[in-house]
DNA sequence: CTCGTTATACTCACATTGAGCATAACCATG
DNA sequence: CATGGTTATGCTCAATGTGAGTATAACGAG
């Protein structure tokens, strides 16, 4: 008899408030059900759906991430079990009180090497020295140096640029070099040595969760999906802000200014911000009217040009 | 009892040969099957043994593509069907004889307007009449103006910019205003009127083809994946037809040389061509190098930036 | 009124891009 | 073997975009 096979809509939910990203989670896990197969009109409608029963959350901008079919996505499940489809879906919306249950997180909890605002040298203190061991475990020549390459060019060591997209691929080789809770989980056992201080998920939500970081931040690139994020009205500094928390990296705040201005993504609402301890700035609007001048707006942010 | 459910694996496979994108297809559809849950120890992996069952290749460069699962996919499928659900897989290949029963077909044999190259006036001519007359089918007013604007927008009409990766956008249009066979099909009717010339597959096969074209256009534009479809060596000219031949647009031949060269993405290898009726051309080849160097290395093509 | 803080304006060097003009090297043909 | 068609390659120039600064403006707190 052939195995089964479960589809289920995990939803990837991204917000920013106060220059953190923030993902929505329920305990170890992200908001995820299976597709009725009968009753759910679309996959999109059925995660929405789900996200609507266990977070009384109403998505707005929503994405089809990956789907997520290995075999032995989940070592540890039982013998029999079924084949395990995820139709992963990525929303962005502004931050609000979910239901009880469902909470936010910090996305820089679970990925902490992703965030290098502030010069942060968690790579250097934490990821390099495990990446260095999984180096030399390898047998000397040929596959030492493949590994060597690896880890430099995925976490931009030796001089190798940072590349802000390569989410799943860092995730991955800190996976693969032990430096995660989940790499030692999923082989049954305990961890050798200290892991590199980070929050692991349930199951394989965090390789979900690297994967839609890094698609988002190459999205903001060539899309104005950035706004998805902010109130209708925000100053040029909280939407540098939005930026910076989601790429990671900070900006020049007057160029940051220029590009935003010439490209004629927002227009000036008059109205000025007060009591910021500083200069009041004025609000902005997105203006919708970009995507019909020029189709692929979007916001970079270095590291990923 | 619940429906049941069906999960397929789809391959667009894609080469280019003499100036041309190519898609291998069986018969009317693309190579496609069922997943086997206990077999497959990914779904990638499935789709490649799909792959070799039915066209007899080996795929090199793959990408997941997307997951077509919506309840009304075939809308003529018999009640009390299974809920179907297809993981789509976008592969890169070298031009290859295929099995009997495959074959390679002309990418713009199936979406014509995509190809601009010799100001080719499909659009003017074809889809422009399609696209006024349901606009005025519309409701005066509100609904009227979202469809004169919509069509603007996604076929580059009244002066709006030509997006070369909105593919899917077009196709989708294209279908709402009846001007794909595959409109008329699924709703179990005869065409209205005479459609613009271009080639239905079955199912939504079209659609997850041009879902297909989409992203590899904007992908080329920052990753390196073009030279999936060359041999080894290649002259520059062979290299800009490809491109090309798939942003379906023709580049300035300098810039491009230029480009090409000044971001190390190829380097020469003395030999030269000869034989071609002009001067002959150096040889050059991918220098895989880039990769570590810029991280995001690709090449644009007019419209997609 | 002064200082810290945030917002905004401008400048300059440099790189990238779009568009052409010009030259080089082959082939076929008379 | 000179000529012209054809393809390849080199170079220039203006326009635009980008990175990195310096300078000024407007608030609140003390």
């Amino acid at each position: 008899m052939p195995t089964t096979l479960l589809v289920s809509l995990d939803a990837v939910i991204v917000a920013v408030t106060d220059a953190a990203p923030r993902l929505l989670t329920v305990g170890d896990a992200l908001p995820s059900g299976p597709l009725d197969a009968n009753a759910d009109e679309t996959l999109e409608k059925g995660m929405r759906r789900l996200v609507t029963e266990q977070a009384g959350l109403d998505l707005g901008y929503v994405e089809q991430l990956y789907t997520f079919g290995d075999l032995r996505r989940s070592p540890r499940a039982p013998r029999g079990a079924p084949r395990h489809l995820s139709v992963a879906y990525l929303a962005l919306i502004k931050e609000d009180a979910p239901l009880a249950g469902a909470s936010w997180r910090d996305w820089y909890e679970l990925l902490p090497w992703e965030d290098r605002r502030g010069r942060a040298p968690y790579v250097d203190r934490h990821i390099a020295p495990v990446l260095r061991r999984w180096i030399q475990e390898a047998p000397a020549g040929r596959t030492r140096e493949a590994r060597r390459l690896r880890a430099a060019t995925t976490f931009g060591l030796d001089g190798a640029p940072w590349d802000g997209v390569k989410v799943l691929e860092r995730y991955e080789l800190a996976y693969e070099a032990g430096g995660v809770a989940e790499a030692w989980r999923d082989r049954g056992a305990e961890p050798a040595r200290a892991l590199p201080p980070s929050r692991a998920m349930a199951a394989d939500y965090r390789r979900i969760a690297a994967t839609a970081l890094g698609r988002l931040r190459g999205k903001i690139t060539y899309r104005p999906v950035i706004f998805e994020l902010l109130p209708d009205t925000f100053t040029l500094s909280g939407l540098q802000q939005t930026v910076e928390a989601l790429g990671g990296a900070e900006l020049h705040t007057q160029n940051f200014r220029r590009l935003v201005e010439r490209t004629g993504l927002v227009e000036g609402t008059g109205e000025r911000t007060t009591g910021t301890g500083g200069r009041p700035a004025e609000r902005f609007r997105f203006r919708r009217e970009v995507l019909l001048e020029r189709p692929r707006a979007g916001l970079g942010h270095p590291g990923a040009a």
